[in-house]
DNA sequence: TGTAATCTACTCCTAAGGTGGTAGTGGCTG
DNA sequence: CAGCCACTACCACCTTAGGAGTAGATTACA
């Protein structure tokens, strides 16, 4: 028997996700939410195998929910199911700990087959949002790409050391030359780059994945 | 007329890969590369609409070869097909510019339907990765999130300044404090994350999303 | 052949970062 | 209450980073 709880802000709207799941074998609502803090208490008290969450909530969001739940270290499968198809909403809710991501206008034999899906380990998301996944990976590469084509062969791979979190000494080490002028290449590709340290550098770098 | 080019350096995989295409309507194979070196001479002579390539391949691999595709501002979609449904091998030959990616097993009309999909600008994986995508999204942010417990809040609130690039003079004014102590958070901080200067600080905190 | 770009290296100097130690305050806890 | 922890602050001391300028060597290009 898997046991779940609903969270989401409209009781109509959970009202018609339990109908739809306890009339399925195996599945069983033991208890409801309406909001973020209400869930938390909830959790904790049922310890349920699943928890299907509305992303938009007033107060606590899905998302701040989801983080406050793993922070605490519930378990339990989470899918999020929501009427935002937002792109940074689906990489936020995964990255904050949930299993599955669900647009509310899926077939109701479809949510009974990700639900059963989620349980298994299996990862879900409506297929339109992979999509979303991928776009995050590749995000902003390509406008750095174009500001670090202005920097020498020798500033970009003293950039790469820079970000890696190498010292002026160490990466001169690394490439044979003295840190004298290893300085000068920092000093260039900080003055190109329009930043006043190594550090907003290195972060700038990593973000963008020069490294 | 979807003009592809087919870069594989197995001849067998090229030639069964080739009928499959050319007996459906609509597509073409215009070239074959036995190699990543001979598929960026073989596409930029061709300028085909579609490269089906082969990830492990001899000297350049498949995401070496996507890489140096698109630094030639080739637009062509691009299907990596492979034997290697590895993680960090999807997530790499996305981040080069991929627009997909499909295991070898796939049966050919799947296969054939992904061309066109991926033609249509959607994004195309094979379900089973998806989960991948997922996972690296999420990567390490737990295990980053034990060892930044282990910080005091003022630590963690400076470390967050210190990774988007401030220096301790300007942390100092934000936060109201004198820069000398400022200079005791960090000390502290980099010793119980065993780091030797901010830089690597930086860098860490932005790769695991401590930000 | 000049000349521009790149890589290399140096000096001098100032600012910033980092270590060690000391110490007062407030809060929490056995 | 005594002891611990977190936060604050200061000092002295040393290292590292970064700016400004000069300059030799190489390569590429007009």
């Amino acid at each position: 028997m898997t046991r779940i709880v609903l969270v989401d802000d409209h009781p109509m709207m959970r009202k018609g996700i339990r109908q739809l799941i306890e009339i399925q074998d195996g599945l069983e609502v033991v208890a409801e939410a309406g909001s973020g803090e209400e869930a938390l208490e909830v959790v904790l008290q049922h310890d349920p195998d699943m928890i299907l969450m509305d992303l938009n909530m007033k107060g606590m969001d899905g998302i701040q929910t989801v983080a406050a739940l793993r922070q605490k270290n519930v378990n339990a499968c989470i899918l999020m199911i929501t009427v935002s198809d937002n792109d940074s909403d689906v990489i936020a809710a995964l990255r904050a700990g949930a299993d599955g991501y669900l647009l509310k206008d899926v077939e109701p034999e479809e949510l009974l087959k990700a639900i059963v899906d989620a349980e298994r380990g299996q990862l879900l998301l409506s297929p339109q949002l992979t999509q979303a996944l991928a776009r995050d990976l590749r995000q902003e590469t390509s406008t750095a790409a174009a500001v670090v084509s202005s920097l020498t062969g020798r500033e970009l791979e003293i950039l790469r050391l820079i970000a890696s979190g190498s010292a002026n000494k160490l990466i001169a080490r690394e490439l044979g030359i003295s840190e004298a002028t290893v300085k000068v290449h920092v000093k260039h590709l900080l003055k190109k780059l329009h930043f006043r340290s190594r550090v907003e550098a290195a972060v700038w770098a990593v973000s963008n994945h020069i490294i």
